[in-house]
RNA sequence: CGGGGAGUAGCUCAGUCCGGCAGAGCACUGGCUUUGGGAGCCAGGGGCCGCGGGUUCAAAUCCCGCCUCCCCGACCA
């Protein structure tokens, strides 16, 4: 275990927090390579159940899982010229073979498009093919200039969907359906409240005709790019000659998209739940929802409060609980709270021989509402029923909680510049002002205040109080969210 | 990739200026006592001092090159 005592607090140097939470949770580690990191046991595990819950999503969206390979050939990726203007200056590049260098050098895959379509392309031939519905869970590699873990890493792991389309709204409805699929994800499974919208060229994917976003608000009010669905129009279909006979017997170009979320998500669960004392997960992605710590005296106290335990843990299992028993010896179980809450663990049930005498155990919730109670007694006989609704309840209070955050750093009409850039300055957070529409507008702003457009923000996250002109006092095209981002 | 800081035990660091046996606390192992919010005593184990080269009788320490991490910028999931 990891020694050391309390972290950095977050208001104090919120990265450093953020960097202790990896180690000290045990989440990950660095590597010798530059920008790459280990995913121990624990991080993993968290990342595996994002993977069962979303997968599950795809398959009952229709999408079927298959793997293109890790390497393309250069000349794939000049294809779509956009693409390669993207993405070239991050791609990392295989020359050599051994000693003898290679006829045509490969490219590691920054994103699968330029592999994918190729194939596709001879899958492709009628409209009784379409739609195509792939997903496929890989690692890609992308060198960028600035690391962090979870966040941003050289190499990192993500799905990436990619689907063909018969008709231009039929790719659409894709497109939006997946993004409304992660955000269900993100709501629902990491209690991370989401604004959709669209993204402005600026930050569109490399390639795409329009890319959607989720963004999130993180606890230092940095918005954080949680995910991303891109309307691929026929670009990449021309690019690689995907076409397809209609009904009509006419030959047409299909309408794709690609969306894809990352590792990143687990750095987002840690920055949008976590505390002074650590990581907080919620239930539904906690790799362990309870952890049962016994509390003995002698020999004879721990046997009958072990026996207790596994009972406990008999009723936890069958109920469908993910429990953790710590039955460490010579460790005080005081040093166990703090290393469990530290890990983000969202309930401890402590047994001891009061405890057993008395037929419950004490629940202690990682976090609560305010002026709730955090330790309850609870009889052992109802554990099998009531643990699983306090597990409901704290997946709940933990989306409450994230979301009144975000109300909190949220302003919902901004037309005085200066007005702005004082939010920005003073905490920040997601503002929402019109916006000219202007690139130039939109590049002075963040040159300014390095607040960026994260999102046009889809109908049911616009604000009745956006002002009709933009920050630079044109008239406004259409209301945006903006933040500082990581 | 530019500017700044750092790399010595698993972790946090002292030692580097001024070259001379590799150190502390925590963690780890064993024993005894402990155990309801970070236990105590005793005994132990653990080091390519980031890597490579150079200077020197002698390098953690001085010189050169490189790698990695952290912070600030430009680039991005």
């Amino acid at each position: 275990m990891s020694g050391g005592k309390a972290l950095t607090p977050q208001s104090e140097d919120f990265s450093a927090w953020y960097n202790e939470v990896v180690q000290h949770a045990q989440l990950a580690s660095h590597s010798p390579v530059r920008g790459c990191m280990v995913i121990r046991p624990y991080g993993y595990r968290i990342w595996e159940l994002m993977q069962a819950s979303l997968d599950g999503m795809f398959k009952d969206t229709g999408h079927e899982n298959a793997y293109f390979p890790l390497f393309l050939p250069k000349s794939a990726l000049d294809r779509e010229a956009q693409h390669f203007e993207g993405f070239a200056p991050e791609t990392a590049i295989v020359t050599h073979a051994g000693n003898a260098e290679l006829e045509e050098p490969l490219v590691v895959r920054p994103t699968s498009e330029a592999i994918i379509w190729p194939i596709l392309a001879d899958w492709i031939h009628s409209y009784r093919d379409l739609p195509v519905l792939l997903n496929q869970w890989a690692n890609v590699v992308r060198w960028e200039m600035r690391t962090r873990p979870f966040l941003r890493t050289t190499e990192f792991l993500w799905q990436e969907g990619h689907t063909a389309h018969a008709t231009e709204a039929d790719a659409e409805e894709e497109t939006v359906r997946m993004l409304g699929v992660y955000r269900t994800f993100m709501e629902e499974w990491m209690a991370m409240p989401v604004v959709t919208g669209l993204k402005t060229d600026s930050e569109r994917f490399a390639g795409a005709l329009r890319t959607y976003a989720c963004e999130a608000l993180m606890k230092d009010n940095k918005a954080l790019q949680a995910g991303t669905s891109h309307n691929l129009g026929q670009n990449f279909a021309r690019a690689f000659e995907v076409r397809y006979q209609t009904e009509e017997g006419e030959h047409e170009y299909v309408w794709s998209t690609s969306w894809g979320v990352s590792t990143r998500l687990v750095g987002a669960l840690i920055m949008a739940h976590g505390d002074d004392a650590g990581l907080v997960l919620p239930p539904l992605l906690a790799p362990h929802q309870v952890v049962i710590v016994p509390i003995w005296r002698d020999g004879e106290q721990q046997q009958t409060v072990l026996a207790a335990a596994h009972r406990v843990g008999q009723t936890l299992s069958s109920a469908g609980v993910r429990l953790h028993l710590d039955d460490r010896e010579g460790i005080n179980p005081g040093a166990k709270y703090y290393e469990w809450e530290r890990r983000g663990v969202p309930l401890r049930l402590e047994i001891g021989p009061r405890d057993v005498a008395a037929g419950v155990v004490m629940s202690v919730r990682r976090s609560v509402a305010e002026g709730a109670q955090r330790k309850v007694p609870l009889a052992e006989a109802d554990l099998g029923t009531v643990v699983p609704v306090m597990l409901r309840d704290i997946q709940e209070h933990i989306l409450q909680q994230a979301r009144a955050h975000r109300e909190r750093n949220t302003v919902w009409g901004v037309t005085d510049y200066a007005e702005f850039r004082q939010f920005m300055e003073e905490g920040g957070g997601f503002a929402y002002t019109g916006w000219c529409g202007s690139a130039e507008c939109e590049q002075r702003v963040k040159d300014d205040t390095k607040s960026t457009v994260r999102v046009i923000p889809d109908e049911e996250f616009r604000s009745p109080d956006a002002p009709d002109v933009c920050l630079c006092g044109a008239d406004s095209l259409c209301q945006v969210v903006r933040a500082r981002a990581y």
